[in-house]
RNA sequence: GCCGGGAUGGCGAAAUUGGCAGACGCAGCGGACUUAAAAUCCGCAGGGGCCAAAAGCCCUGUGGGGGUUCGAUUCCCCCUCCCGGCACCA
């Protein structure tokens, strides 16, 4: 093999190096860091090498991961991703596919602007930096990018068309301001972020000082306008996990029920009303239970309560105490838990439907963003209500009974607080009588016509705030002037550029806010002057719509062109952690709603089948700079190499499981790979062979049984390619087929047994076979081990480029197994094993099983019942 | 508290989900090669019992308990523990 002197040439510095090397000559170890090092040259001078194809007629294939934050160096989690996301790449690549697999970089947030503090390094400066090393790191790894489509969301040729989209969000009216909370400093001066908030409500840079709630106008996008549409569509991907599907349909929570108003009683209110009105609009899903209202619940922040509490000192310090158990519980993350606290305000409202006059409470478990922040409190049917009515003696009074289809339980008193939603009503006025679901239509439909409520649908979905009041990321291009008011920055003056050398400090509110030069500006109106908005958008903007981009990413005049979207729109598969379930997903949904409803797209939906990998554990927790279990890729790569890091990655767990790293698993990766290697140096094919698949008739039983594993072999790594994506068992697979080929080649005359020397006369592996599998098992591993796998390829003399040389078909003809060895139960019990032909009848089968000695003396003295035969499985004999 | 996902040898896992439990790999043990080691190759290996040992045979075993079935890791009911998500959602 000529290729290999030249290669022993290139090694000729480092065994200069170390010296112990030298009396290595027939050292036959794999040299990964050679040969990876040799082909990452070759394949970064190829910038077309993984481009997609323009104007193709092959079918096309998205390929997507998800972007990352560029923090400065990849962890495992990345190397994961992305070797699934190459593995699927380069196999749709082998099976004819245009394929657009691209990378780039999610680049605006929070990180970059603590590390300009720390280090004095501008944001722009400190994650470019970070995208190169990180760029470099995935080169190292051989992931097959089409870099001449990256994407970096930071930089102005990306975020001016956020800037284009929040104008035209604008226009159409499903962008708007209003007041909402942030976490404030007092110490800082500055809106904190939730995570930067510890867990005990204080500022993470003043341990002592506790966070408040202040209220400033922000900037919203109105998805609840899409929530009906994201529901319902959740049905339609049925490439989506379930459980993705399920998060998403529980977050956006819709819920039929009615609005209904009670107005605060006037007797209790001779002073007048307060600015909130009269009258408490209530939701709830059970109006059929409202002769069981005892009482109106309000939120502590429910902006009645600032009327009934204002004169009254010792009313508005117990309800800023609910306040703080309430936020307390929701920072905690355990709202479902909290201690159920209130107070009665003196006051009472009316229930319209039978006029009574009912105690309106302010209770700690009423959220404010939830439907009207206020419920009529049915302790009989409501286990919540139950529990706080017990609590505080509030009447409960019992209006729906069980219907059931035992007339012995129908009519009879049940269990407090009875909740089930199929029951009939007593004690409701002209309503009794009425099943729930009847009663709910009457009674909703009663309450409209007599103008005190109606039916609606809620949404737990809240339209998403964009505003951030920090420095790295997009301008909002919006103005205020002091004549004409909110004025959105014209198009043609996009992009609204992020001012460089802004001193980055965390005090003093948002750092463009001290930029006179970018505040100040001119009215497009009126000429006068105006200010720009200091805020910048939320990054999940910039994750919503990147992967439009990627299909046109260097169009100066349009986010992308419609055309080249539309065709290679929806992305076929997207391969991503679960973390990502939620807001991610569900914010590029609802871009790509809003961007088919503007014209530029045709699809409704972004991506066709979703993937959620696993999470990389270490000693099974999480890998973190605290713990100390962080793994790092490069120090995998330079160990073992990066077919071995990605090897591992594939193979020590399914890829929807976590996968719990260790250092020794790893290590028998790279000893597989050096097995694969030394399988191809020890059989060489001489130079005729040629790859010709030979026929079974002409293969001893020993090549025809390596034959057949051969192609089992093919259609267990396709197969899995097809379905579950079981990549540890397609490596698990391809394993077994070269530990036979090594047994089968042992006793071959081909080759001597490498160890002892010896020539071993065996049965003869006809070098066209041979040929056939290492060939085949190279085209196996190109997906999970592409250096090695070029390597080979090149050595066993093909030119042909591997990145697109056909899969392997397998011919299920020879793939099957000419005899079966058949277990034999007696009453479910093993009790021996026949040996038949693959096509042997059930009789016959039979007949053999009750030859065997073991079986005989089994059923001896009993009589047989029944037999059950599964074909090609297993023969089971019951007994008497 | 609710929703979702899990639990299989010393470890990661497999059994394509009613049909031989533990493929493949790690760690381990024994052997070959070597002055020695590394590397490599071959073999053993769930647990327990019968047995001096081996071969062989038997019992038992997929978080726990029950059920359906000729047969259950797989299906049904109850329970325990672990991980992830969350919003008491009216």
């Amino acid at each position: 093999m000529p290729q290999q002197d030249k290669s022993e040439a290139t090694t000729v510095t480092q065994r200069e190096r170390e010296p112990e090397n030298r009396e290595r000559e027939n050292d036959d170890r794999y040299d990964a860091q050679r040969v990876e090092m040799k082909w990452s040259e070759r394949w970064q001078k190829d910038p077309q090498l993984y481009a997609a194809e323009r104007d193709s007629a092959k079918k096309k294939y998205y390929v997507l991961e998800m972007l990352p934050y560029p923090s400065g160096a990849l962890h495992m989690g990345h190397v994961r991703n992305y070797s699934i996301g190459d593995a699927l790449a380069r196999y749709m690549w082998m099976n004819g596919y245009n394929v657009l697999h691209p990378m780039g970089w999610d680049s605006f947030g929070l990180p970059a602007e603590n590390a300009a503090i720390q280090n004095n390094t501008p944001p722009r400066q400190w994650t470019l930096g970070n995208i190169a090393k990180m760029k470099a790191q995935m080169n190292r790894l051989g992931f097959a990018y089409d870099w001449s489509r990256e994407v970096t969301t930071c930089l102005p040729d990306y975020y001016r068309w956020n800037q284009w989209f929040f104008l035209k969000f604008y226009e159409k009216g499903l962008a708007y301001r209003k007041k909402s909370k942030v976490n404030w400093c007092p110490q800082c001066a500055t809106v904190l972020a939730n995570e930067q908030v510890l867990a005990n409500g204080c500022c993470w840079r003043h341990e002592d000082t506790l966070v408040e709630q202040r209220e400033l106008e922000q900037w919203f996008l109105r998805i609840t306008s899409y929530a009906d549409e994201l529901l319902r569509d959740l049905d339609k991907l049925e490439g989506w996990p379930e459980k993705v599907r399920t998060m998403q349909r529980n977050w956006i929570g819709r819920s039929e029920g009615t609005l209904i108003d009670f107005k605060l009683d006037y007797a209790e209110n001779h002073k007048g009303f307060g600015p909130a009105g009269s009258s408490i609009g209530v939701f709830t899903t059970r109006v059929d239970t409202i002769y069981g209202a005892t009482s109106v619940q309000l939120a502590p922040e429910h902006p009645m309560v600032a009327d009934l509490a204002s004169g009254n000192p010792d009313l508005r310090a117990k309800v800023d105490q609910l306040i703080a158990e309430q936020r307390k519980a929701k920072e905690a993350g355990d709202i479902g838990e909290i201690e159920k606290h209130g107070v009665f305000t003196g006051r009472y409202a009316i229930n319209p439907f039978n006029h009574e006059r009912i105690p309106v409470w302010i209770a700690n478990y009423i959220l404010m963003d939830y439907g009207t922040g206020a419920i009529m409190s049915v302790p009989a049917h409501d286990d919540r209500d139950y529990e706080f009515a017990r609590k505080y003696n509030l009447e409960i009074r019992l209006v729906i009974l069980p219907i059931s289809n035992d007339p012995e339980e129908t009519m009879t008193e049940p269990m407090l607080p009875f909740t089930a939603h199929d029951g009939m009503l007593i004690n409701s006025g002209p309503y009794s009588g009425m099943d729930s679901a009847d009663a709910i239509k009457t009674m909703s439909r009663f309450a409209e016509q007599n103008g005190f409520g109606k039916a609606t649908v809620t949404f737990r979905l809240k339209d998403w705030g964009i505003s951030r009041q920090r420095y790295w990321g997009t301008p909002i291009p919006m103005l205020y002037c002091e004549k004409d008011g909110i004025v959105p920055v014209p198009k043609q003056d996009l992009p609204v550029l992020l001012p460089e050398n802004v001193e980055i400090t965390l005090a003093g509110g948002s750092p463009l806010g001290r930029v006179p030069e970018f505040v100040n500006t001119t009215c497009p109106k009126c000429g006068g002057p105006a200010r720009r908005e200091t805020d910048t958008m939320d990054t999940f903007v910039d994750s919503s719509w990147y992967f439009y981009r990627y299909t046109d990413a260097h169009n100066a005049h349009a986010p992308f062109d419609s055309k080249v979207a539309q065709y290679w729109f929806p992305i076929d598969q997207y391969i991503g952690g679960v973390e990502h379930a939620i807001l991610h997903l569900i914010y590029s949904r609802f871009w790509t709603k809003f961007m088919r409803d503007l014209g530029l797209i045709s699809n409704d939906e972004p991506v066709e089948r979703l993937f959620t990998q696993g999470m990389v554990i270490k000693d099974g927790a999480k890998m973190s700079k605290s713990l100390g279990n962080v793994v790092s890729p490069d120090e995998m790569v330079a160990r073992y190499g990066a077919d071995a890091a990605r090897l591992y990655s594939l193979f020590a767990a399914p890829p929807d499981r976590d996968l719990d790293w260790q250092d020794s698993g790893i290590e028998g990766i790279q000893r597989f790979l050096g097995k694969v290697h030394r399988f191809f140096k020890n059989n060489p094919v001489s130079d005729n062979a040629g790859w010709q698949r030979p026929l079974p008739a002409q293969l001893s039983p020993s090549a025809r049984s390596l034959q057949r594993k051969l192609h089992q072999t093919i259609k267990r790594v396709t197969d899995d390619f097809q379905g579950r994506w079981h990549f540890n068992t397609c490596i698990s697979a391809i394993m077994e087929l070269l530990n036979e080929a090594n047994r089968r080649m042992l006793g071959s005359s081909d080759v001597v047994n490498p160890v002892t020397g010896e020539h071993v006369k065996g049965d003869e592996i006809p070098s066209g076979l041979l040929a056939d599998v290492q060939r085949t098992l190279v085209l196996l591993l190109a997906p999970f081990a592409p250096y090695l796998a070029h390597e080979l390829w090149e050595s066993i003399g093909e030119t042909e480029n591997l990145l697109k040389a056909p899969w392997p078909q397998y011919d299920a003809a020879l793939a099957k197994e000419e005899e079966l060895e058949i277990p034999v139960q007696i009453d479910g019990k093993l009790r021996g094993r026949v040996v038949v032909p693959a096509d042997a009848m059930e009789k016959s089968i039979l007949d053999a099983a009750l030859a065997d000695e073991k079986v005989k003396s089994a059923i001896a003295g009993k009589s047989i019942v029944k037999t059950i035969y599964v074909p090609g499985k297993l023969l089971n004999i019951v007994m008497k």
